[in-house]
DNA sequence: TTGTATGCGTTATCAA
DNA sequence: TTGATAACGCATACAA
């Protein structure tokens, strides 16, 4: 039933290598048997085979992606960014959704090498687990041996693999965000950390923990609260501090998707941002400039962190094996920090006569 | 530098097929044979090629996935209903992200195709284009021919075209939305109508229209403004109607996501919902009761839709070529909908004053 | 400018 | 239980 080139190339009256070279435009071919293969082409509806081409060719015309969570804005930024580059390419972009599961990333990492995908795009933070960072380094390995090249997005790619990464400050973001909350005033901080044993988490609570440092401060008189990076995650979280009582005058969430869970539920309890509490995000998603009181957050160049690793890994953009590709973080200052209120102690009992 | 099938078979002293058939444990090996060739395997640190197994086989193990926006919840809920089901059945799935662009589906359908994708699921609303319909008709076809099953999610299959399809009551739904709102009172309501020719767009709009003409109201006499699905839109639109000092009682977005945005920038307008203007949504996301006050919406059953389109997709449910399921909407009165109240007249001096 | 012939790495059929 | 070997559909080096 599927036609193969044979079949257009008997229709055509002309050989299969012919009908190659109509369809791939690599080498001449007259126009009038061009025209006839075109047209033997058309009445059968011809398409490509994608595994034989790839099997012959050693190389395909997918570039995946792997994201975290595709419902998260903060990939969709990412993603459509890496896609604008692959389609300048001449590239289709196949997006891998692992929920956070260091399995699943390893699973579609190996898929999409099987497949022979041109490039792949790790995008966002992992898991901070040397076992997995082993595994995905061998993978790493097996890609670039196979032709497929490797870019991180997020994080850094494992040590001594030969893949290249983009990595914004969040270091550097969240020390800055601290101080700016201290210069504000604020001593009883909590933070939000986002998942545990994740790259991304991990940095933003070092640099905060290095500003307080810094500032004499000690981090373990701050509170430190483990939470995901999704709104839900704020929502909650936002629900339990004032449940609790907590003594803090300034929220720091993990990103944005979670200060807007926690503005939400702040404002659901009667809690006021900034005049009782203030609350911080990062990323700087259009969520920020959302929500009421805009969002006092860290910006990350994600546009231009993506369309830098799409690059990469098209080979538009050449890099030194391992190179690291270093994004910088801006503090985004606007009305949802001021100076510290009143707090959330003494709060519960609005959350109950709500 | 690549190990194939033939070097592990050479490493373990056995030939090629035997090796094919430990990898795929499709028949019978002696014990001791096994261990030697899986010991090879990962000496050599072997790993499948996909376009070859494909292309032998004549099959591959992807499910791809093509929706309209993939930082839209609203995919995201249909794309992991629709991945969990291809994992049951050992599928990995891939996203491909259209922008809504007709020419987008089209190329995907078309690369997941050439692929040999086990199946192809479309989600969400398409196109209203005869020639597209067309168009995307004839890949359909092809796909049934090579194998690769066709299922549409939102929308229906184009006609003649054998897919299979998972239809929601927009139509419907819309409807009871707005018998709801003309029983609060609601005479002049204002709908946003989401994308201009757009299958979803154009059946919730019908089904408004016919509710308002049952009820012997002139669907003309309300107002009917395009907008687009996003929150972006909702904030737009909303700021928009306040601006105009639009007479009405009552907004309703063409999804949740354009609500949410619309209740934003009626808050920054100091527009109280509901008591100045009631708000409705639809789609029932999560986004509709984290929302202040919680949205008034139709309950889409997106989440076993997607089950359903995925079980059909990877042949766990059977169903006649063509058939067409469908899946109720139901409404969900909560706090954005009340009895009339003032108005947006009037309003436009808080904008400027805000 | 075109045709011939070979190889890509699997799976699957047929013998042994 | 295992080994040869023929497809699978295409790209390309080599000839013409």
């Amino acid at each position: 039933m599927a036609a193969t080139l044979a079949d257009v190339a008997a229709r055509a009256g002309v050989s299969s290598a012919t009908v190659s070279r109509v369809l791939n435009g690599n080498y001449p071919v007259a126009e009038a048997t061009r025209r006839r293969v075109t047209e033997a082409l058309r009445e059968l509806n011809y398409v490509v085979n994608g595994p034989a081409r790839a099997l012959a060719a050693a190389t395909s015309e997918v570039l995946g992606v792997l994201v975290n969570d595709v419902s998260d804005p903060f990939f969709g930024v990412l993603a459509s960014g890496i896609q604008r580059e692959a389609a300048e390419a001449d590239l289709l972009t196949m997006i891998c959704h692992t929920a956070g599961s260091a399995d699943d990333e390893l699973r579609y990492m190996e898929l999409l090498l099987r497949q022979r995908a041109r490039a792949i795009v790790v995008t966002g933070g992992g898991p901070e687990d040397d076992g997995h960072r082993r595994r995905t380094a061998d993978l790493v390995r097996q890609s670039v041996s196979r032709g497929t090249r490797v870019v991180f997005c997020g994080r850094e790619a494992p040590p001594d693999s030969e893949a290249a990464s983009v990595v914004f400050d969040n270091d550097g973001g969240a020390a800055a965000l601290t101080r700016l909350l201290l210069a504000a005033g604020h001593r009883r901080i909590a933070y939000l950390t986002g998942p545990p044993h994740h790259t991304t988490s991990s940095a933003r609570v070092a640099g905060a923990r290095q500003a307080l440092t810094e500032a004499g401060i000690d981090p373990d008189s701050c509170l430190w609260i483990r939470s995901g990076f999704s709104r839900a995650a704020g929502l909650e979280a936002g629900r339990e501090l004032v449940r609790a009582g907590v003594d803090c005058t300034a929220v720091v969430a993990g990103n944005d998707l979670t200060a807007s869970g926690v503005i939400a539920s702040f404002r659901a309890c009667g809690v006021r941002v900034p005049e009782d509490v203030s609350v911080a995000g990062f990323d700087d998603l259009p969520v920020a400039v959302d929500v009421v009181p805009e969002l006092t957050t860290v910006r990350l160049p994600l546009r231009s962190g993506a369309v830098t690793a799409g690059r990469i890994a098209t080979g538009a953009r050449r890099t030194a094996p391992g190179a690291v590709v270093r994004m910088p973080a801006e503090l985004r200052s606007r009305d949802s920090v001021a100076a510290p209120g009143g707090g959330l102690t003494g709060m519960a009992g609005r959350l109950r006569a709500h």
